[in-house]
DNA sequence: TATGAATGAGTGTTCATTCAT
DNA sequence: TATGAATGAACACTCATTCAT
């Protein structure tokens, strides 16, 4: 019998993503500690409980790692907020719309801190910098998305500077978020979101249009 | 006569301070291009035209260099928004203080990728990170002492944070300014300015307190 | 099954195993030619037909490989010239008695000309010195037990200076016993055990201590 | 004037030989430390209080530094245990004769650690190892010398071989000689003897041949 | 004569990746 | 699928030696 039987293949695929799992898992402390560059393959596959084989055998290079990576944290990113929530939150007065938008990802980051790690690395690699983007796209579409609804009446370049000016405001408290203890974080919170609402309010008003 | 005429003293160290300017723009440069941890010694001495060995005369090692270039980068950044600056700056209305401050704070970002590639990269060795460590001190500093004559009602507490988060919102758009052409930049120091105004005006006021 | 069958596990570790035996040979052969400092790891490597990665994967770095292997070499000398041979040696006349002891390390010595290019290096690095303790030990200890059983009235501390001694006096024969060809060793080694004798006579005595 | 007047170049001359004593007591001291390749030029020349220049100014390389080290150091030993002495020397006991022979070898070794350091050392280069040679055949002569007038019957053969044999014994016990304090040193100079008479008292005799 | 900057081949070591098992 | 030994091109750094001054 050369071909696995179903139930055989469906074992040995979930073993392999569960493998996959543990990869980007490990992958994701190291480029966390050490920075991309700074990450060993050996390390990672060290802290997989893998060797270095194994690792390869899933991935076709150190690139395509935090290629996964990233593509599995966006997918975490979309699932977490997901499409339903930005209609309805573009209706909210500006304070508590940041809320809705600020509080999760601020949580997210601070759990996976190897997103942090990647999104923030200005020398990757050639290859990898294409992986980021879909990451920065994300964000950057859901404020956009969340702006037009809001204020359909700003020209569209503005509107897009607008959202990617707000992405980068928030990308440049990263380094305060991520390294606050649990007892700092309001503070920060606070401080993110009243940038956030002080660069906005002009632009798109603290209250919703009134229909 | 064993000892060296001053002369004679004085040319051959004029031109070891030139070979090591000269270490630094290249070290500057391949920093940018590559970060910390990409950038390689042989490298640099290259860009530099000069030999390995002739880098190691000068410097003990890679972090020294990166160090000495971090140093030059504060010399100047001093040097060019020079203390004399900060109270009158101090009385000026908001969106004028930050014109002076902003402007040349973008200058020299954009004239030095390297103070930015080092800035920037939070995987440094432990030792560098030290070095960052006077370059951010100014920066933050100047800002604290600003906000501390502009709004000395400010409890020192609420004041320290307003600059440290200042300094971090406008870190976070340098990627935007770094990557703008001449063309785009115009608009990206005005949306500089723009979300620092709206992050300050709130706790400082648009206009300065009237004696 | 994510564990090795143990015979794979094992013919892995042989292989791993034989590669170590190689790579110590080929730093013996190294090590004696053109002693530690002079010694390359790249050239171990390649004597021992392998990849300086390869070195490096069994080896920390070229201090350790020193230290494997004057480790081996201890092992070496302990197993051929066992526990058993001490106590029934020391019963012997003087010149059978040194027969029996300096034979078998002349052969040692010249099978294994690494063991005294280490042994006579009088500047290996600090963390090596300590490598080459227990074969000293080793040869003094053997010494200073064969005095004790043959001539238990010596006072301790003679015998301490006395056991030194002869190692030394040894010692400062290898280079000749080491550049003799087969031809001259017989008379080297004749020589040997006269300087031996010549001295230990007079301390210990010719004859065994009749019971 | 092109030449320089006689006064002139006598009084550059001895600043030349100055300068070379200076450097040869460097080096002297880091070939005692590192050994002949641990020593760098570089350590030489700044320990000398100068510059690598200067040093390659008076020496070809690295090797013809340890070569006037060691000229140096034979013509010290010759000066030193002139040839008046020899003669006296062989009709003395035995135990006299290693007393004046042993004593100022003592005395010199410990007094010129750099020369024991390149004696000792059994990886110089080829072209170096040939500049022991003198030195050794220094010292093997003497002794030769003196055996051939206290033994004249002692055929050819067997006194070169003994005289080999007992500088190879001194040599031997130059590590502990060295590294004695000087309240250790009577014991180890007494053992020195003790050793040296064991060996030698069988061959020449502990008397000389009454005439 | 003296300096010290300059050189560049070479050292120990690392690490992404491959391969035999 | 998994292992871990094997590879070899790089890398940071050194040092004997030369050279411009």
């Amino acid at each position: 019998m050369t071909e696995d039987t179903p139930k055989t293949a469906r074992k040995r695929q979930a073993r392999g993503e569960k493998r996959i799992a543990e990869l980007l898992d490990a992958a994701a402390e190291v480029f966390a500690e050490e920075g991309f560059k700074g990450a060993t393959t050996n390390a990672i596959a060290a802290r997989a409980g893998a060797s270095p084989g194994t690792l390869y055998q899933f991935f076709k290079n150190k690139e395509a790692i935090a290629e996964a990576l990233m593509a599995r944290y966006v997918e975490h990113l979309r699932a977490a907020h997901g499409e339903a929530l930005d209609t309805s939150v573009a209706r909210l007065p500006l304070d508590r719309m940041l809320d809705r938008i600020v509080d999760p990802l601020i949580a997210f980051d601070r759990a996976n801190p190897g997103f942090y790690a990647l999104l923030v690395d200005p020398h990757l690699p050639a290859e990898l910098a294409g992986a980021k983007r879909p990451a920065q796209k994300l964000m950057f579409e859901r404020v956009d998305e969340i702006l037009r609804e809001r204020a359909p009446a700003l020209p569209q370049g503005e509107r897009r500077l607008t959202a990617e000016v707000a992405v980068h405001l928030f990308r440049g408290l990263l380094p305060m978020i991520m390294g606050a203890t649990e007892a700092e974080l309001p503070r920060v919170s606070a401080e993110t979101k009243r940038a956030l609402h002080g660069y906005l309010a002009p632009r798109i008003g603290a209250e919703p249009a009134s229909d």
